[in-house]
DNA sequence: CTGAAAGCGCTAACAG
DNA sequence: CTGTTAGCGCTTTCAG
């Protein structure tokens, strides 16, 4: 690795002169000619600097802290981490995540990102909860990713449930089902909360009543089918928004034990959990994939722009099924789940 | 943060003595009772090293630099993270991740990682794929993570495809099933080029004779669906061996569809992929669950131990569906997949 | 057995 | 405009 030492004896001139130049701060401090030579020098001995060095002095890593549950990494974060180290690396930031099982495991976290000097901190619950951040982040930058904070203080990122499911029973709608079924998630979770609510919301909009009968929120495996089971033998729905994959799946099974078509005689819409379901049944249904990527995308540039206290250019953000919102959007920001079409709801 | 210089300022003695006694270098070489001493005031004024300022002069910085393919991240990559992670943290170190997309974006990355002084690498190819790890890469240890080195040189951690399907078909055997059917993919992978061995291998050390139409390679949604629906009509099997959770739905949907049950009138055994068979077709169907979690915590270990150039205590090890390698087994290595029997094949 | 001193590569006052 | 100087916190000879 050439040094700056190393380029300052090649340009016959200070290391000072050379650090000024390579850090861009040799407008009218450095005469044009020699700040030149010392590019040049620098290219061509492929000069780099040494983060560990510049650390040091600067206090400053350019290392963001990325910190989830252990049950998080797994499935669904993936998307979310790309996202935001996709951010980064445009940025020239690199991401160090760690998981933790729990309060202690969480504080040794924490204290070990903070010895190695990160800028600022992700938090993150998967699958949008309330959550709080623990005290010892409190004089960091920090960003909540797929959480809500309960003290409505850190800026978090996630997605907009309630539109989500008002979108997808639009659709519904607008494919002409007329008795919609929601399928929800009996646990209690934001995500329930606010899909419930859109699809409610989405009904009345629409001039429909609605209908208790017509939801039926369960958990998984025999029960939640025999309960859609259920469903269907009472109230005999042509629509369906499913809270997840796998309530799709439930609804699907029983369509096709009634031989009825998915499609065609019944319509099913259904958020893409586990990315699974494009796979295998569409395109007899349309999905909702949950903007991981773009809200990973998103926290890190609202991080870094805390961390710069300037903000960042969103010009360069990638395409998204959802538009960003901006930087200086008032915080806490939600995301939206644009629907993905790619199978068609009724054919 | 409390510096060496304050706490060889409290105990009276020189920066020197403190850092030979926190680094546990001062046997023989400081007094007992001084040693005592200096400890004793790092612990009062809650002393923590600070890593870049010794890695500046190490040279080591204990971080970790994972390298993953852009679509790797989503959504297997989690667990393999996750255990590294793990495995890491047990031994003090940190991982950075990055993603790539290709030849360029690669190079980028490493050369970024190296500034920051990783001490090695992971590479990973997600899914399994035969790789070779890029000449930059070269003179830095390295350890492949479910993928295969090109040229059995860089030591590799991959699942045991061919022991895979070998259990499972042998589990349908076990459960009685007389025509056994293999639902594989068509793309080339080495996944599938390992179970389908596997598969055979079982049928043949059971003495059933390998019948090539019950084998059905199949890629996704429709296509896949009347593939297997053909397969169903034309040889009635009564077992199936699912290479991954979609391909089981489309078994198990077939099934659904003549009034068959599963786990009475047809076994499934299928590999869960996304992780959502779990959730939706057990206790129906049995499922294998790849060792990503596994996969990457023994890949730490292997690295860290060619870092440190000494065996890991491996008695640390987390308990795992399947047993660990030992450190010192010849390498590549693959790791075994234990079936995860919480349903029943046959009821 | 302990301490003084040099230096890892870089930054930032401060002189000149 | 440019160079000198003094560290950031730690490790590591090398004297004493």
């Amino acid at each position: 690795m050439t040094t700056m030492k190393e380029i300052a004896e090649a340009a016959g001139v200070s290391i000072s002169t050379v650090s000024l130049v390579l850090n861009g701060r040799d407008e009218g401090r450095v005469k044009a000619p020699l700040a030149a030579l010392v590019r040049e020098k620098a290219d061509e001995l492929g000069y780099t600097v040494n983060p560990l060095a510049r650390s040091l002095r600067t206090c400053r890593t350019r290392i963001l802290g990325f910190i989830s549950e252990e049950v998080a990494t797994t499935p669904y974060a993936g998307g979310i981490i790309l996202g935001a180290q996709d951010a980064a690396s445009t940025y020239g930031y690199m991401i160090i995540t760690v998981s933790t099982d729990g309060r202690a495991s969480e504080e040794n976290e924490i204290a070990t990102l903070k010895r190695y000097g990160v800028d600022g901190f992700f938090y993150s619950k998967m699958s949008n909860r309330i959550a709080s951040v623990p005290a010892s982040l409190g004089d960091y930058p920090v960003v909540m990713v797929d959480a809500t904070d309960a003290n409505n203080q850190i800026p978090s990122i996630e997605p907009d449930e309630f539109q989500i499911a008002y979108d997808a029973t639009k659709r519904l709608i607008q494919a002409d089902c007329k008795r919609i079924a929601y399928i929800g998630c009996s646990e209690n979770m934001i995500a329930q909360d606010g899909r419930f609510s859109g699809y409610q919301a989405a009904l009345q909009d629409s001039g429909f009543a609605y209908d208790p009968s017509l939801v039926c929120n369960v958990l998984n495996n025999g029960p939640a089918l025999r309960a859609v089971d259920k469903l269907f033998d009472e109230r005999n729905p042509d629509g369906f928004f499913c809270f997840n994959d796998a309530r799709a799946w439930y609804v699907y099974e029983c369509a096709a034990r009634r031989g009825l078509t998915v499609g065609k005689d019944v319509s099913i819409v259904g958020v893409d959990n586990h990315r699974v379901l494009a796979e295998t049944l569409e395109p007899q249904l349309t999905t909702v994939e949950l903007p991981h990527y773009e809200m990973g995308y998103w926290a890190a540039c609202k991080l870094i722009s805390m961390i710069e206290r300037k903000p960042v250019d969103s010009s360069s953000w990638p395409n998204t099924t959802a538009p960003m919102p901006p930087l200086d959007s008032p915080i806490p920001a939600k995301i939206h789940c644009a629907l993905i079409e790619k199978g068609s709801v009724r054919s």
